[in-house]
DNA sequence: TAACATAGTTAGCGATGCTTACATTCGCGT
DNA sequence: ACGCGAATGTAAGCATCGCTAACTATGTTA
């Protein structure tokens, strides 16, 4: 059972109760969902009483919306990790950050679904949406590289959106299991780069060194 | 306000009411989400008392299962429909297939996401698989057309799948408000048929006359 | 070291909402 | 007409949780 970080599990003052409530939310909701999610199991896990998350968040959609945005946070770190090691603006870069939201969704289904739901996230909404458009960002870099864009212009938008729209569907088709082995014996890699490749407009000749 | 199908309104027995249950369910779930809505919304809706349903379904996921079969049914009469009166097997009947899609997921989000859900299904899982093949075969049968195959073979379904997939997750990205017009100015319909002609192979010769 | 801010505890209120045991009423076949 | 079974009503059980009020313990600062 690995620690979490910051553990101080001193006595009486706990350190970073925020931090660990995070994730021990995060633990939670991947374990028995969203829904089967409560605030005393969280308070149970990070070894407080019900009362003590109060202090640290206003209420369990206030603690809800704090695991999406680390969720998102932690996505853009994965698809910046993913697309670091190959060649930059190429297909297979472009490839690999997709497959890296198909993974994430895959690893934490759970918490994919509530970093894009709009509910359990009361007034904050704009908030995460600024959040996941810096993981989106990410996208649209990898984009432009291959584009030979200099900015982010309307040209890497129209272009980055449909394989944003692609990953995204694969994603939830993948963790709402209907593509069961049977009757979808779907390769993930092949279905990325095959939508990738036709998605994308053939590489320009670069004009602008 | 349109009055139900199959309303007798009658005295005690109800005439109906397994299936006034199911059209009550479905307008709660839109109006309040899929956990706003309760057992007794529905029966007070329905004009009945709380313990009613309890003849007809088993419980309430029971119901909710229902709902979410009633909307792949309609689902599929929709695609039909708006394939019908295009020339088949082009890219416009394609692309109008997706666009039912995702009109029915923008008219109906919260009924939208519980057809895809698995949960709140307990052991009907499989059920509900069989009937969402039948919304997706219609977007197989449109692609067989398309490209002069006579039956649903290997070709057809990895031809078909990136389609589902992008409309899939159009849908989703629709419904959750990550196209607000101010930084996502998307033309749905645009969308639909790049992508369509984007993930279609070139339209071919027709040698199986 | 006194005083104050911060963090956590104990106890419990209050509201919700599914479900069931049992009574009641109606439609229909005979 | 009548009786049986299906359909509905009544009433209540009961478990779950979020959240708060009031109190206690620790850390910090002057």
């Amino acid at each position: 059972m690995a620690e979490n970080k910051t553990q101080k599990k001193a006595g009486y003052h706990h350190g970073d109760l925020r931090g660990q409530l995070v994730s021990a939310a995060r633990r939670l909701i991947e374990e028995h969902g969203p829904d089967g999610f409560t605030m005393s199991d969280a308070c149970k896990l990070a070894g407080v009483s019900t009362a003590a998350p109060y202090r640290h968040f206003s209420s369990k959609e206030d603690l809800l919306t704090e695991v999406a945005k680390d969720g998102l946070i932690r996505l853009r770190q994965d698809s910046e990790a993913r697309a670091q090691p190959l060649p930059r603006g190429t297909v297979e870069a472009i490839a690999a950050i997709g497959r890296g939201y198909v993974d994430f969704a895959i690893r934490e289904p759970h918490i994919f679904r509530l970093m894009f739901s709009t509910k359990s996230h009361a007034g904050r909404i704009e908030e995460l949406r600024s959040v996941g458009r810096q993981s989106y960002g990410v996208l649209l870099n990898e984009v432009a590289l291959y584009l030979g864009e200099s900015e982010i212009n309307d040209l890497v938008n129209r272009t980055s959106f449909p394989l944003w729209t692609h990953v995204h569907g694969l994603s939830f088709l993948v963790i709402d299991g209907k593509l069961d082995v049977n009757n979808f014996p779907v390769d993930i890699d092949e279905a990325i780069l095959f939508a990738t490749k036709s998605l994308l407009p053939p590489k320009p000749r670069l004009e602008k060194a």
